[in-house]
DNA sequence: GTCTATAGAATGATAGAC
DNA sequence: GTCTATCATTCTATAGAC
């Protein structure tokens, strides 16, 4: 099957394309180059640029997504139908940040595409990331589980935090190292996951302690901390 | 000076069609027709699609940088030169978040476009958010005057992931409107921003009691809440 | 200085030969 | 399945009118 030959080297010259120089400068043109092909296979093969770009990332993400619920449902089935809720949240971003951060001169070309995909966020993938609601759900439903006094709102808001503080990081790992001048150790994955679970579960549990059983809005608090 | 009617007709014009259609559906030829003047005249006054960009959203963000330096100073000096850990962080994620939630009938132009410029983050906004560090230092600054024994890497880290939580909030609205079925309320501003900010500030509590004195590490954490 | 008309260069897409 | 040739659209650049 000589198509498929064509077809893989696309892949594979794209991937490392975009992962190098990002969506905005890679031009159809730069990829059938690299690859070997000519011009017309790109869209013979993926119908167009945009599909071809949806082809690269859903690959991976279905990866990270298939990671995520098996450790989701280890930890479930470690505690009998119910997992603590730190490991949720482990299994949660956990997959997506290994997948992306870590020591840069060891980084993959994959996990350096799906930081390009993080950052610049082209049309074709946002609409990927757009459908990846009902994965999300099974997480927000192990959550209630874990922690069934807490109010639902609650849940959904820790959900939402942990994500954006895993996205944010691999969005501005570059920022924040500037930053804290160095300071911040973004190449130490594991303790980076620990940090965002921990900062996810602090949110979570100050929701009980400040808001459960009165009304879904967190108070205007006095100083909390001095 | 019929100079500045064009050059405002085309900023008008060009703000509006982003924050309707966003940036990858809009060409010059779209914004030119909108406001009524030549295709030349946008390279004439910005010198490219991407100044014009960058100049819509530089006018927009000195707007809101502005108001978080002023409210920073306002709550360092009613202080007396340190200001509340909460203070700091509402004054760095309110001007933002109220600049863009709300209800999303009463959402100004200004404030669609910001939105879409948070979401899409075409290549000369990203330019322009690299810029950033010198005003988010001064907010590192006085969170460690606020809080002078937390170790120094968890105050990037506490500003760091405020700043994740209040972007997320804006990327992601809708992602969470419908993840909950409506549950969260995003059209509550100042009850997103008291969030936020309890959260980020419960953050840099853990780390004081888990990590201070010790290493910057997180410690691997026993299920911290059920 | 300000604006218009127009040409140039590059890109993604496609029709049709092989 | 592959390739050549070509098209329509886009941003950019410039010459010259006002």
């Amino acid at each position: 099957m000589a198509s498929d030959q064509t077809r893989t080297a696309i892949l594979a010259a794209a991937e490392r394309l975009y992962a190098d120089r990002g969506f905005a400068d890679v031009t159809l043109r730069d990829i059938v180059a690299e690859a070997n092909v000519n011009l017309a296979a790109v869209n013979y093969h993926f119908g167009s640029k945009d599909e071809l770009i949806a082809e690269l990332f859903v690959t991976r993400s279905i990866a990270t997504n298939r990671e995520r619920l098996h450790k989701l449902r280890a930890a479930e089935e470690k505690g009998g139908g119910r997992a603590d809720i730190d490991e949720i949240l482990r299994a949660l971003v956990g997959p997506t940040l290994r997948g992306c951060l870590g020591p840069e001169n060891q980084r993959s070309t994959a996990a350096r595409f799906m930081i390009r995909a993080s950052i610049e966020s082209v049309p074709p993938i946002r609409r990927i990331k757009n459908r990846e609601i009902d994965h999300l759900r099974k997480f927000a439903a192990a959550m209630r589980r874990a922690l069934p006094d807490r109010d639902e709102v609650e849940i959904f808001w820790g959900l939402h935090f942990a994500l954006a503080m895993a996205h944010h990081t691999i969005r501005e790992s570059e920022r924040l190292t500037k930053l804290s001048d160095g300071k911040c150790d973004l190449d130490d994955v594991e303790v980076i996951i620990e940090r965002v679970v921990s900062v996810a579960v602090a949110g979570l549990r100050g929701a009980e302690t400040q808001r459960s059983n009165t009304t879904t809005a967190p108070r205007r608090t006095a100083p909390l901390l001095r």
